[in-house]
DNA sequence: TCTGGTTGACCGGTATACCAGTTGCAAGCT
DNA sequence: AGCTTGCAACTGGTATACCGGTCAACCAGA
């Protein structure tokens, strides 16, 4: 039986994955790959491919003899990949609802109509995830391969984006929701147009609930300023 | 000064993507990590690390013990990169024309219309360079480095998929000219709206010329069948 | 005290060697 | 003859060693 990491180097891409995104490692972070591989118990060639395959991703930055870098990502960034973004899965709407759910698409679904009933009976964590499966099934429904591979390209990128200020307050949890099943319905109402335009909608409220929720963090960020310099030069811990 | 390819790694990248699109090597083709590095005069790492980016663009398959392939374009395929990147373009028209065009832009313009005013005082490989210059300038004059970032990534994606049937006719070629113009055009008056219109009419005409010559190889191929795989790569042989 | 040159630790990039998995062919058995 | 089997020649994946470049700490001299 084949396991979905049988690579040194997969082991090391989603460890990395797990640190960077596990607020183990603040932006700009220095990434050694000797540090890296000998923390994670391997050579330096698999750390060397998944830093490579960050880089790609735009989670990280290489700088020939002088480090690897978690790297920094600024409101123009994020502006500039929202766009981006949109566009892809504006498109992805559209043909998934050209083509009609698929069976998991409408798995997916159900659950999330059941939680929209009674929401208080799921945490925000269950919820929330559910939107993020929500957003690949739709991706994948669109049976292109081509837009769900170009996707999976960037999909770090916005999530390094998007990642710090992660929104669980009921509100924001409710209306995200409740703009996924709007959505869903038009998928499969077949009604590409509308699902498009949904979709646009329902990213643009993600992007403003986003830029608020940085704006508020930013401040309260000012206060550890120092600290946090002094945790991004010391590198990184791998505590299990 | 600097180099652009200080490393043996970018020059295998650039060395490898000659041989691919230069018709000396077809699709399925086996590229050997050991053979490519001695006839390169360079160690096997540089071309793996050149060969895991082809990878990333989708133009080469490494297969684990078996070997690395140039990867065959399929006419679904085609059709499912030619979806986003007609809402990759389209939107780097839009936003070309919100932010008016770059200096370089507005060159590469006064050159097209040169060639327009006189296209038999030029040759047709360089009408078809500045057409290509013209897309990228376009994507540079987005000021979205996220989105020339994606669009880079995906380009050989795009070219694997459509530089068989290299279409020197005339008539292609002027036709593709007056797009360009008229996108430019657009994109001058500060009209995002008409650019995108534009741009998406232009990609349909590139796709459908591409799809009738690839239809009229294929049954040149019929009539030669016993030459088919010899033919094949052959089509317009354009000397460079 | 300030400044400028030196040195050494550290970085990613490259070369080389070895490993395990795959494959095709050929020898040998049925 | 046909099937099995095992060996040999590949493949990409990993480990290790070394290289030149970078940068900061440090120390000598003004």
């Amino acid at each position: 039986m084949k396991v979905p990491f049988e690579f040194e180097r997969d082991r090391a891409y989603h460890r990395l994955v797990d640190l960077i995104f596990g607020q183990a490692l603040e932006a700009g972070a220095p990434l050694s790959e000797r540090k890296l591989a000998e923390q994670l118990g391997m050579s330096r060639m698999p750390v060397r491919e998944a830093l490579h395959q960050l880089e790609q991703e735009g989670v990280v930055e290489v700088k020939p003899a002088r480090g690897t870098f978690v790297r920094r990502i600024s409101a123009g960034d994020l502006a500039e990949i929202y766009r981006v973004r949109e566009v892809l899965e504006c498109l992805a709407a559209e043909l998934a609802a050209t083509h009609g759910p698929t069976a998991a698409l409408t798995a997916c679904g159900a659950r999330m109509r059941t939680m929209a009933k009674d929401p208080s009976a799921f945490t925000a964590v269950e919820i929330d995830d559910c939107g993020t499966e929500f957003h690949e099934l739709l991706m994948v429904a669109t049976g292109n391969a081509a837009l769900i591979e170009t996707v999976r390209l960037l999909r770090l990128r916005f999530r390094l984006a998007f990642h710090l200020p992660r929104y669980f307050s009921h509100e924001n949890l409710y209306s995200t929701l409740a703009d996924h099943i709007e959505i869903l319905d038009a998928v499969e109402q077949r009604a590409p147009r509308a699902a498009k335009k949904l979709m646009r909608a329902h990213l643009k409220r993600g992007l403003d609930i986003r830029l608020k929720l940085e704006a508020a963090s930013a401040a309260s960020h000012v206060s550890t300023q120092k600290n946090a310099a002094k945790g991004a030069t010391r590198g990184l811990e791998i505590t299990e």
